[in-house]
DNA sequence: ATTTTTAAATTAACACTGTATATTAACACT
DNA sequence: AGTGTTAATATACAGTGTTAATTTAAAAAT
């Protein structure tokens, strides 16, 4: 057999690589990913994939923006459920959305963030997405500075040699202004550091709900940042 | 072939493959460590390894469990070489060398806190030498709590079916406290989030010397914690 | 309608990887 | 001297990503 007739081959094969891949991921591990196992679920021989993605390295490529994306819209849904005039609580929502969407698909936020993939190096095309997922916290922070109530007492500004790159997220982000920028990465590693350690249960669980050190550290932050409401 | 003569022997071997394990790491990335190429390397038969390491798996171990360990004697260091009685001093020295041994040594952290080795999960020996990790920091805030300048308010408790954990935790960062080590994994939390992003290169350095996002962090959380001097 | 081109799949093979097995030389101890 | 343990060996197996050559269905062009 050589190439089996149109109606017996895979309809959207490309795509089904991604959801095998997924579903693999959450099953064995990130590290363990293969494409001969994808390919054998799938029923189809392995240098197929190979149609459709140059490398396997393409193929995560392709998985980290699904997972950028999905995670800039979980943020921008929890930010649009809070009322505009309530920054506060947008900003608790941003933030606590970001944590149940790493605590819902673990898989892909240490694909993201941690370095599971032996020897693969992120290119520029996630730039983009990366940026995005920053989005919704960036604009609750330039609101807050629109609004003049953004504590931006001794925050520093970027070196000059990383002022182009700087730049550049900033209109990824779509950040209005510098300063907001800057707070939203400052916030995101504060949330970042929580949850990754979160993940990786390198902390216990606190809190009633297993969330308190979160919500503590969301308090502060907002009391940290926010001079007025 | 079959077996040389000791003094053709590799002179404690199990050291060698360590030392080489950790070059290549360097060389070539924490995910790529490869048991062929360390025996390669040292002119040694690749089962030889098994002598020594019951598989890639004990070996990881032993690289990180000798990785927490430098990590804490630096920060241990650094503490001491502040005067006892300047805690906040302490506290900024604490922080500082954390982030300094992760610039300096990147591939050992992201093989403590990232998940770069394919299938590999930590097992519970090296729980001892991650608590001692977090000792120098925690001695710091004990100290506060001990001289009433500890700013404890909301934070919160851990959940009861987490305390057997937390207890654990508690002896081998040898805590005298339990708030102290609640403020201190909330602290390395903060520390935690800014150095894996800045170590993954996911954000540009800011200030004149590239620490300035984490000196007003350090500043932070100075300010936060600590309510007199 | 026929031919040509393109695209998507195939099989086979290569160079790796971690690991298990059986074997054996060298050393330590009684 | 003999015995048992240790540390090395060669060999082999199953798995991996990837490439090359081949085949053929489908699409495009004539």
């Amino acid at each position: 057999m050589v190439r089996p007739k149109k109606h017996a081959q895979v309809p959207n094969l490309k795509e089904s690589i991604k959801d095998v891949a997924w579903q693999q991921m959450v099953d064995v591990g990130a590290a363990e990913l293969s494409l001969r196992a994808i390919a054998r679920e799938i029923g189809v021989s392995t240098p197929a994939i190979y149609n459709h993605y140059a490398d396997r390295d393409a193929l995560v490529t392709a998985l980290i923006i699904d997972a950028y994306t999905s995670l800039g819209d979980y943020q921008l849904a929890a930010r649009d459920s809070v009322p505009h005039n309530d920054m506060r609580g947008r900003l608790h929502a941003t933030g606590t959305a970001y944590r149940a969407w790493a605590l819902a698909k673990p898989q892909r936020y240490q694909l993201i963030f941690g370095t599971p993939i032996p020897g693969y190096q992120a290119p520029t095309e996630v730039m983009p997405v990366a940026g995005r997922s920053l989005r919704a916290l960036v604009s609750v922070i330039d609101q807050l500075y629109a609004a003049n109530a953004l504590n931006t007492t001794a925050i520093p500004t970027v070196m000059p040699v990383a002022l182009p790159i700087f730049m550049v997220w900033q209109q990824h982000t779509e950040a209005k202004v510098p300063a907001a920028l800057t707070v939203a990465i400052m916030i995101w590693g504060r949330v970042h550091g929580l949850v990754s350690l979160e993940i990786a249960r390198s902390i216990p669980p606190f809190g009633i709900a297993g969330d308190g050190l979160f919500m503590y550290e969301m308090d502060t932050i907002a009391q940290q940042y926010i001079t007025h409401t």
